[in-house]
DNA sequence: CAAACAGTTGAACAACCATTCAATTGTTTT
DNA sequence: AAAACAATTGAATGGTTGTTCAACTGTTTG
């Protein structure tokens, strides 16, 4: 049985400029930092239920129980992920009495996922 | 010690137009199966290895090889990234001789990872 | 003040997923 | 034909994460 060499990282020799290749890219490649960034903002965007919420409170804000109500959910599954679109600035909320209503953060949040939609209805 | 209450899927009572709101709402919602397409869509790029390979072959097409060693990475945990955005017609490939070379499927891909970027700068 | 309600929170559990490891396919070279 | 290399694949594993459950905070009402 012959070695593996399937996982060892060391570069393809068999066409050319494979040095080249590496070096340029890796000049135009964002730095690290900002490849986490990007990759945990669209991570927000990857769950059917923070777009789901996303969807609902666009135009009219809305109490965590009304969403919670629309979406046939739980108030704490809701309230959950509210948290982490708060975290993630994507909505604002305001407290009025017992309820609070929560809205999208700014007219960027509803541009990206209008680009989202027309991707996928290509 | 009073029952639980928190997790009974019912309107709030107390703030006018529960009703009407929710109706509003679900009017205007897209349907479910556009929701998860979305959500699905995103979550292929709430990856900072996936999103780290798109800005790689964007531009030049890049092999596996080429890809692997700038990134870092084993040969097989990229061959399973790019699978999945194969599979999501995130990207397109040419086979020639040993290599296969990778590149972005088109612009529309290019323009939301340009969009991610400038939400995250602001 | 006590009861009721809106919302939040932490712990636990289950499902999902990215990487590793080992084996395999297909192409090229000697 | 055999050896070498690029790439893919499946199973296993470890880490992440969304939902549930129970308890708790804060506000309003009787």
């Amino acid at each position: 049985m012959k070695h593996n060499d399937t996982d060892l990282i060391k570069p393809c020799e068999h066409h050319e400029n494979h040095g080249e290749r590496i070096a340029k890219m890796a000049e135009v490649m964002p730095n690290e930092a900002t490849l986490y960034e990007l990759s945990d903002f669209f991570k927000i965007l990857g769950d059917s239920t923070r777009i789901n919420i996303l969807f609902a409170i666009d135009g009219e804000p809305l109490c965590v129980c009304d969403i919670a109500e629309l979406l046939g959910m739980t108030k704490s599954a809701v309230s959950h992920q509210l948290k982490v679109l708060r975290q993630s600035n994507l909505i604002k909320y305001k407290k009025s009495g017992k309820n609070v209503f929560y809205t999208l953060a700014d007219e960027h949040v509803r541009d990206i996922i209008e680009k989202g939609l027309e991707h996928i209805n290509e």
